[in-house]
DNA sequence: AATGAATGAGTGTTCATTCAT
DNA sequence: AATGAATGAACACTCATTCAT
């Protein structure tokens, strides 16, 4: 993936009067903040941020209010890229199943670890840009799932989050390593899981499939009560 | 699971005359400290563990001289319980493949998913206590994996990491929220897997099995190199 | 000079009936803080005093309500000793001037260094033992210094605070180095001080001599104000 | 001593382009450490430091890592300021004796206590500039000596240490009090030991005559070891 | 527009002092 | 009486955010 593979979409979307090293700088912050999110974790100083773009620190304030606005713009531009990815794959691919095999670990290889922020707590649910940039993405699962459905190959218990939350979670960066450290890993557990998604099917799933706004929002719900197991008993 | 439960073998550990109220401020500082961890990841502050424990701060400090030995003794006390789940369900499971499944759905409720932090450069990767708790835990773990690969349930070309990378992972609790928020869905997708490890093989895996050292030093070796895609293209 | 040597007058000043670990204790608490004063500062954490003197922090406290009443026993203990120095070499020694430079040179062997104290805001100006053992060592100084000057050896406009603050001063520990550092030298440039007191004088002194309390007092005067230098310039 | 006196030679060591409010911030903060620490020792609180100097207290980190780096600067500064002295002193001053003794009251003036800090283990030995500005005050010093035992005027058997040391200490703030309360004194009792100093020598001295950097070794050397008297006895 | 600098709120940690055994 | 433990108030240092150049 290129810087802007990452940062163009975005951008482009952005109004059109704008000095030329004022956009310049915009991306290379994207960039710096992608890469040090994914090595560093979502806690990375801002200073720093702004060092490895080569910008001083109040130049990123300049363009990102504070630290979610540029978690949301980072987002934004991974799961469009995601996107187009789908779209790729789906005009070329025949096979339904392998389609959505290929996908899986596109997915994987853009990083989509990075992605879990979309439920942080630090993004605004309701925002609208975000809102469609996630049901573009979903949009693309889903035809992705239904068209390896009715060739067979996929068992039919599943939905659009049995895919991208494991996905999310099998590329996350193990805590206090980069990103590379699981990468060659999650491709391996994610071909496991892939084989778990084929039909027939092997088992009978507990619970039921989710959407990343399901996700969201039981997040909300449950975020201030006390901490429970799914048994109902207290932790500890 | 009780607090004793957690913190029972480890406080267990410590040398014999102890004032009462010492050792159940201890096992409260764990308790909560636990609990924080996994629901406010590694980086809350002591301050709280200590509010939430009901102690003043510099009791925490009294029992773990810094944060690092807090998280130590949680992960310590996770594994632990870990391994006797493990004991336990190989001595009464008749079924091979189903004490796997029940292992790997057990290690979830217990929230292994705080055992990321076995990974965490937090934690000193030489400790003698934390390596034979980890290797008494990969045994078990090693130990179900080659009954069920024997009766023929299990396909051939797993190792110890593919069960618990993909555990760990699927049970972290998502960016922001609390460890429920998951729970759910990780049974699900953990079922998922675990059907793709049944015998006979769907696809053939990419990489190779690794165990949790493996992962480790993996990370080492890779963190101080610039971050890059498995492909060898600078990630962005 | 032995531990009795530093702890014992105190002690014996104490109330009868007191257990025999007690006393013990209170002790071993005066000689350890008086060695850690020296070795570290004024500033020594009070539970390394406990830990030195082998008993438990609360002790420490059943003997001395705070860091002041420790300091307290201990610069009087010192005071004790200097003033029987004294006596014996005003006894013994036939040549006044020497008198005045063995007791000198005794005074350095004592550490009066930690005398200096004495000026510390930590202790009571006003405390009557302290009074009394300070003028009770400022006698005995004086009885020296008149003798000296009687026998025409010392120069004539020396007054006490001209022996006690330069040898407080000269054979204070360096800071950050334990007290035994400077020792050596301090004989050394005392020496030289003392060849400055003979007569003839070789010069004008500016200023005049000044008592303890002198000195005790100005310091008070001076500590609320801003920092001057003697020209009534502000400091830089 | 004005502001420039103590700050201007290292602010002139600084990188060029510096806004002229972060330069003005750097002198007051130096300025304030210089008075604070002779005030209050070298443990002021920094928060202090920034509040005399009219800074919030992470300005005072921008300038400063920690404590040490502060330590560093005053005392580069203090010593740069005597080097210039004696320069301009021994330039003018015809006789070789008054030239010393000159300087030696003007470095008394030059509140030279604050080097004492010299000795802290706070600074690091094999600091080049520290090194270096050591060298040159020691340099400046033992030209003074040399010229006035060349003269005739002082005694032979005196080295560089035994004339810094006594300054040192004989102008050190008296514990818990402001540097201006012994001011008075030091220079009296300076101007005995400089009687002390003159040809033909009174005494014959015990010990030899150290540089700083003896000082400091033999400090290390000690550090570490249980304290003692000069006469092998242990203290207490 | 870009930026170096300033800043206050927050966190980890220490320590004098008090409490409970 | 002795003591291990508890505690809150300090202090060093960091960082997101704002200010001034």
């Amino acid at each position: 993936m290129t810087d802007t593979a990452v940062a163009g979409p975005v951008v482009q979307q952005r109004l059109p009067r704008q000095r030329a090293d004022a956009s310049r700088n915009y991306e290379r912050i994207v960039t710096a903040a992608a890469q040090l999110f994914l090595e560093r974790g979502a806690d990375v100083p801002l200073d720093e941020i702004a060092q490895r773009a080569g910008v001083g620190n109040a130049t990123l304030y300049r363009h990102f209010a504070n630290r979610n606005e540029l978690i949301r713009v980072v987002v934004l531009s991974l799961m469009s890229c995601l996107s187009a990815q789908a779209e790729q794959i789906g005009a070329t691919e025949p096979d339904a199943f392998e389609a959505l095999r290929r996908f899986a670990h596109a997915s994987a290889d853009l990083l989509i670890g990075g992605l879990c922020a979309v439920f942080s707590d630090r993004l605004d649910l309701a925002d609208p840009e975000l809102c469609e940039a996630r049901e573009q993405m979903e949009d693309a699962f889903e035809l992705m799932l239904r068209r390896a459905r009715e060739s067979g190959q996929l068992r039919p218990d599943i939905g659009v989050g049995d895919l991208i939350v494991p996905i999310v979670q099998l590329t996350r960066p193990l805590p206090g390593t980069a990103q590379a450290t699981v990468e060659p890993y999650a491709h391996r557990h994610l071909e496991l899981l892939l084989d778990g998604l084929r039909a027939p099917q092997r088992s009978v799933l507990p619970g039921s499939a989710a959407t990343l706004a399901d996700l969201r929002l039981s997040a909300h719900r449950l975020n201030d009560e006390p901490c429970t197991t799914p048994n109902g008993k207290p932790v500890h």
